[in-house]
RNA sequence: GGGCGCUUAGCUCAGUGGGAGAGCGCUUCCUUGACGCGGAAGAGGUCGUAGGUUCAAUCCCUACAGCGCCCA
């Protein structure tokens, strides 16, 4: 093995091996539990960044564990069309070389689109085989597929036919920009500074003037009317008359309606029913007829006169100059406001007037926030629920139809000769209305969201019943951002309990967001997203993976950070050569662990620890938990296997004893092997990589057996022996370090014998560590000439300095080490002097708080020997 | 306005009702036969503020402050 770990030769070679080896296709085999994922689709808008590389590693992370668990496994991949912004992306591109999507026109226009997805499919793939993930590739999707396509037309079909779906007129969300309707969850409000402007609309009979309050004056070319209250003393005797809109000939009719607010503005309101969600209310409760002020682009229409053609923000300039002019303007006021933008490209939204189709969603989000309410969907960590739950009650219907070319076409048809509207999943060939045989489909497409939410059915075969289907779903477990989490998890629970009764996945496992170094949000504009390729060409795909787990806490944001990555490279090298160690020491060994009997010490102490550790691994990846999962792993590899069991193995290894010898190398291999398995889901390619060095078999790691906790490992004596070297050794070191003693210098240890001191073997250990040699001396005997004492975990030792002593300064040496232990034995003493503690403490907390008092008591018990020792020292 | 999260070592962040932790950085030492992408020894924190509950609070509760996010 060479020296350090070269990622760049290995994962492309390991890559190789796992499909050549078919280990993430499942055969499906009822007699086996069963695992299954979807993978959130990313979208074909662009390449990936190092947060996409966090979710897919949480969910490989996921699949390899449950694989090697034996849970016949399947983790379906595949992208999002994502119809706004990848139009978006590809207008963009044309805009570019001076061309636009009407001038080339629809069928050319997504022929361009496909051409930009199958450049960025094939770029996103690649990203996620770098990364490592084990999807199984031949189940791949895209929401455009003809399957997924067939369910996507099946569901809407089937959802207007039980009344679910609906079309009508009403005020959307409206871009100006990308020219569609958006839904609600589309528009990001924004507080900014605006001016509350009080207009007067004078009377039509020329006896004064009804003064408005209006934010937007540009629209009131859209008034059909001004409205105050019904029970608005003020205006009692308005109501029922007529007034003339400014910069204009119309005249228009004062009604009541409850909807206004008193005390908001003069308590008079211009009403543009076109425009505005409430005043659309309005109109539709006095049957005024809307008028439209701005077109789709939000110019001002012919309504609007000399204004015509003006953008909004040029109209408001100047309206307001023209209604001063005319002494119309009354007043204006500065006022702070929640401005709709489109999250899309940041446009101010426009309340708009259209024909739009609707999801009535209300009798599907009580379903699924009963079944979030009851469990049968979990949501992690729990914090969510309330959230989700939140917004399931407020619940609004769901605008589905974009006027977008990429996408689902909507299967509506209308007949060109009586207008009859036909919802079908085929187009229609004959009208069984009028017989007629040519239909209009609807030109519009559906909002991708429509065909995410039956993305687990989707994509396993629904509404056919495919055994793949039958197998695989509901699905185990969706890992995702909490930022999707009512665009997408929440419209999956909806579609599948409307459409199978069952909910998608059993457990939500919601993840925070990357951001950069400085905290900031990864964005394009920003020009800080990383691109996970470039990491892993410097530091290795496993580097990236462990970097972007460990020490992250659920559902909280992340900072990437090139220190992180290279923190976990190191670690990446430190395995290679803990294995690089083992495969030179113990070549002869096999990898079968030695009975109990004939374990020493150390190997039990390595036993105890590794149990712990698998069980804790364990339970952290089941619960979602990967940041504890990888400090666990990390410290036990690094601080216990590394530090401490591989030192402590050289002796038995470099020593005379060939039993020793043997049953040192077997257990060394054994811990490798262990550890190999538990770091292999968050560190595939180091591992499989070093598990080829070893003969073995099981194949390839990636679909080798989980490792168990084993109860006859339990080792509490021995590992308590063990800490007692760590103990010592830690002393001796510390000593070396202050007196300024090289470490190469060899001193000599005398440990006193006591009911405490650890059996020979177990000091043997120290030998190595401490650089010391180890001798046993009576309790009674005298001090070694040169020698400063000390107490480690009940040891009492004497290390040869082989100068001559101070005895001043060996005496200031102890009585510290006393104060502190004094300290601790107060401490211990004082809470087992209390009643309340005694009472009303857990009584494992008690007996420990005993045991630490014993300890400390036998620890200074000993300082005063060795403090009565030194008094008789010559001064 | 409602909800949620965060506030712990110089930086980035874990963490637990019962003796404050990691990584990076910093200081000193070490070319010991796995690793200098390493080893050893250290320095460094009134755990945001003020109350409360408790035998015991960094952790639970309340209020406040600051930062961030979501919803209206």
């Amino acid at each position: 093995m060479a020296k350090s770990y070269t990622p760049a030769q290995t994962e492309s070679k390991v890559t190789s091996l796992w499909e050549q080896a078919r280990l993430f296709t499942p055969h499906i085999d009822p007699s086996r539990p069963r695992f299954s994922m979807v993978m959130p689709p990313p979208n074909v808008t662009g390449q990936l960044h190092v947060g996409h590389a966090q979710t897919f590693t949480m969910q490989d992370v996921l699949a390899r564990f449950h694989r090697m668990r034996g849970e016949e496994t399947l983790w379906v991949p595949g992208t999002d069309h994502a119809g706004i912004a990848t139009q978006a992306k590809v207008e963009e591109q044309l805009a570019k070389q001076g061309r636009s999507r009407l001038e080339i026109g629809r069928e050319a226009f997504v022929a361009e689109v496909w051409q930009w997805k199958e450049r960025y499919h094939a770029r996103i793939v690649s990203q996620l085989r770098r990364v490592g993930v084990s999807a199984d590739w031949s189940r791949e999707r895209f929401t455009l597929d003809d399957g997924l396509s067939t369910a996507v037309r099946h569901a809407f079909v089937r959802l207007y036919q039980e009344g679910l779906i609906y079309r009508g007129n009403y005020i959307v969300n409206w871009c100006p920009h990308c020219r569609t309707a958006i839904s609600d969850i589309e528009v990001d409000h924004v507080p900014e500074k605006g001016k509350l402007y009080r207009i007067a609309y004078p009377y039509a009979d020329g006896k004064g003037a009804l003064v408005v309050a209006t934010t937007r004056p540009e629209t009131l070319f859209g008034d059909v009317a001004v409205a105050v209250h019904p029970q608005d003393d003020r205006y009692r005797s308005a109501v029922g008359r007529s007034v003339r809109l400014p910069l204009t000939d119309r005249v228009l009719p004062v009604i009541a309606d409850a909807y206004v607010e008193r005390e908001y503005g003069t308590g008079a309101v211009k009403i543009t029913p076109a425009h505005d969600p409430n005043d659309f209310a309005v109109g539709e409760r006095h049957g005024l007829q809307p008028l439209f002020a701005l077109d789709e682009e939000a110019h001002l229409t012919s309504l609007a006169g000399n204004f015509s053609g003006m953008t909004r923000e040029e109209a408001r300039k100047a309206v307001v100059v023209a209604l001063s002019q005319e002494g119309l303007l009354v007043g204006e006021e500065d006022i702070e406001h929640a401005v709709g933008h489109c999250s899309r490209c940041g446009t101010v939204v426009e309340p708009r007037l259209s024909l739009q189709w609707y999801v009535r969603t209300k009798p599907m989000a009580d379903a699924a926030a009963q079944a979030v309410r009851v469990g049968r969907t979990q949501l992690l960590p729990q914090r969510f629920t309330k959230v989700f739950l939140n917004w399931m009650e407020e619940i609004h219907d769901w605008c589905i139809s974009r006027q977008l070319w990429w996408g689902h076409r909507i299967p509506a048809y209308t007949c060109t000769s009586c207008g009859k509207l036909v919802v079908a999943e085929e187009a229609p060939v004959r009208c069984d209305h009028c017989g007629h045989e040519r239909f209009d489909q609807d030109p519009d497409v559906l909002d991708t969201w429509f065909s995410s939410a039956l993305w687990p059915m989707s994509t396993l075969g629904w509404p056919q019943q495919t055994p793949d289907f039958q197998r695989y779903f509901p699905t185990d477990v969706l890992v995702t951002g909490y930022d999707i989490l009512f665009f997408w998890v929440a419209r999956m629970m909806m579609m599948s309990l409307h459409f199978t009764g069952e909910v998608p996945f059993r457990k939500v496992f919601l993840h925070g967001l990357i951001r950069d170094a400085q905290g900031r949000k990864m964005s394009k504009s920003l020009g800080n997203g990383v691109d996970p390729i470039e990491v892993i060409d410097r530091f290795g795909a496993d580097a990236l993976r462990f970097s972007l787990l460990h020490g992250v806490t659920p559902g909280n944001d992340t900072r990437f950070s090139q220190e992180r990555v290279e923190a976990a490279r190191n670690f990446a090298n430190k395995v290679w050569n803990a294995a690089r160690f083992v495969h030179m020491t113990t070549s002869g060994c096999s990898d079968v662990l030695p009975a109990w009997e004939n374990l020493g010490p150390a190997e039990r102490f390595l036993l105890d620890r590794l149990n712990r550790t698998i069980e804790a691994v364990t339970q952290h990846f089941q619960e979602g938990d990967f940041g504890a999962a990888c400090e666990r792993l990390y410290s036990f590899i690094w601080d216990e296997f590394c530090d401490w069991f591989v030192e402590w193995a050289k002796t038995d290894l470099y020593g005379a004893d060939p039993t020793r010898r043997e049953t040192m190398g077997r257990t060394l291999r054994f811990g490798l092997d262990q550890l190999l398995r538990l770091l292999h889901p968050v560190m595939p390619f180091l591992t499989e990589e070093i598990w080829r060095h070893f003969p073995h078999q099981e194949g390839l790691l990636a679909g080798a057996a989980w490792p168990t906790p084993d109860r006859q490992w339990e080792a509490p004596v021995e590992v308590a022996r063990m800490q007692q070297c760590q103990e010592l050794v830690r002393q001796v070191r510390t000593l070396r370090s202050i007196l300024t003693i090289p470490p190469k210098r060899t001193l000599r240890l005398a440990v006193q014998e006591s009911p405490q001191t650890p059996p020979a073997p177990v000091l043997a250990y120290c030998k190595r560590l401490a650089n010391v040699t180890v001798e046993q001396i009576d309790v009674d005997a005298p001090a070694p000439p040169y020698s400063l004492p000390g107490v480690a975990m009940g040891i009492s030792y004497f290390v040869e300095i082989g100068d001559a002593i101070d005895p001043q300064d060996a005496l200031a040496r102890l009585q510290d080490q006393e104060k502190r232990y004094r300290q601790e034995l107060a401490r211990a003493e004082k809470k087992l002097a209390n009643p309340g503690f005694m009472q009303q403490a857990p009584p494992t907390l008690v007996e420990a708080e005993k045991e630490k008092r014993d300890r400390y008591a036998v620890d200074l018990q000993r300082i005063h020997q060795l403090e009565q020792e030194i008094m008789t020292w010559p001064h």
